[in-house]
DNA sequence: ATTCGTAGTTGAACGTGTTCAAATGTGTCA
DNA sequence: TGACACATTTGAACACGTTCAACTACGAAT
């Protein structure tokens, strides 16, 4: 109740920085996020400057909150389609096609989605500290679409396939920012191929032959994982 | 009309554009990139402001030139190791190590490398137009890697080859950007195990139950590929 | 009711990247 | 030489993101 009811009785405060982060949303569709200035959006807010800063410590701290709700409205798209698909190759199709579906009113800004990527302390960043909750949540929407399936996957490799998912995610949203086809079509064409060539991947990773390198390569990526936030650790 | 003026009309803004760029290169790496400004780096280099601006179009343009300029040395650098090594494992292997020692310098500002490589115009940019100059010198030390070696390379691999290798190897200065270990040293250790992996994966490519995949796969990458340089740039 | 602390709000000011019209140099041609 | 075109150089000016000290609103404690 505290963390939520907050949200109703000192809403003074929420109220205005909802106002803030709606109008800037707006703002950067209409007009792209270059050209739209926190000036302009804290007039067409109704607040001053200093005030639009007061709720976000700047201009990127508007992508981050971006970034969340847009995650959120494909996490909402997705549940019921993930409900009625029950193969790998689906449920991954799916998810990945509704992603670019709810990023698509957004796609000409979309650009600096990656300029803050490379920032170490972005959530988008493939290999910053994990325990980001945005990250984390979005990470976990793979995971649904791999624990919810009824493929026959390796325990190894299922333990770091929703991580592995989000990075080729992560991925084919680069592809998409610079996708000028009309409609993105050259992105959903990407989705199809690669999705089927995971699909197709992930079942020969339970063949003999394949082991080894599944072995090595799953080590990998866990031990790589691990130590990027500051974590000194050895062994 | 000018071949011998040239020489000397164009060496008096040749050597002023030298001189800024030198001049930047060694504050990004003293200070890093954000905290040196352009007056900064005018000031030091003798010139105005506005000089400055008449050789370099902005400041991301200074990242462009040390881009090449890194590129170069690395190329130098990799030209000798590249006459001894014959596998096509050690050949990857070394150009991916001096690639990390050639940029190890800049490693405080190399942030601001994929800052701009998700910008369009970029030539780190993966998808872009694959028409840049630098960008294609670069995937041409990678045909000489793959071309130079002994190794048995189905021929549709062996023309897309360079091109991933390229991307792999984008990727893995992405990670070496966010790496904060000691000496860089999770580095050096993904480059190896994923050379490894790489190069077993390549000779996988031959196996006779890959030849679908891979053929689907190679097909896909050449096609996404030919599709992107529609940039229409406006300057 | 008065005081007080905190959340919310303001606009001026700063430093930055970038632009631009004008000034200066530099080589060419009559 | 003088005139002209072009390359180079300059510093002021602009717009923007960001900071900050001061101001207001308002609920709680005295």
């Amino acid at each position: 109740m505290r963390a939520i009811g907050r949200a109703v009785s000192t809403n003074k405060g929420g109220q205005t920085k909802a106002a803030i982060l709606q109008t800037a949303l707006d703002m950067f569709r209409e007009s792209g996020y270059e050209e739209t200035t926190m000036r302009a959006i804290a007039e067409r807010a109704g607040v001053s400057l200093g005030n639009a800063y007061y709720y976000f410590h700047s201009k990127e701290h508007l992508i981050q909150a971006f970034y969340h709700l847009t995650h959120e409205q494909h996490l909402e798209a997705s549940i019921p389609r993930l409900e009625k698909e029950k193969t790998l190759k689906a449920r991954l199709l799916a998810v990945m096609r509704l992603k670019i579906e709810t990023l698509q009113p957004y796609h000409q800004f979309a650009g600096v989605l990656f300029k803050t990527a490379a920032h170490p302390e972005s959530p988008l960043n493939p290999f910053a500290d994990a325990s980001d909750p945005v990250r984390q949540a979005s990470i976990q929407l793979f995971e649904n679409v791999v624990d919810g399936s009824n493929a026959h996957i390796p325990k190894d490799l299922r333990t770091e396939l929703p991580y592995l998912l989000w990075v080729y995610h992560m991925g084919v949203i680069l592809f998409w920012i610079h996708d000028a086809s009309p409609n993105q079509r050259r992105t959903y064409r990407l989705i199809e191929q690669t999705v089927d060539l995971l699909d197709r991947l992930i079942s020969l990773a339970g063949n003999p032959l394949m082991r080894s390198m599944r072995k090595k390569a799953l080590r990998l990526v866990a031990e790589l994982k691990e130590g990027m936030p500051e974590n000194e650790d050895k062994d």
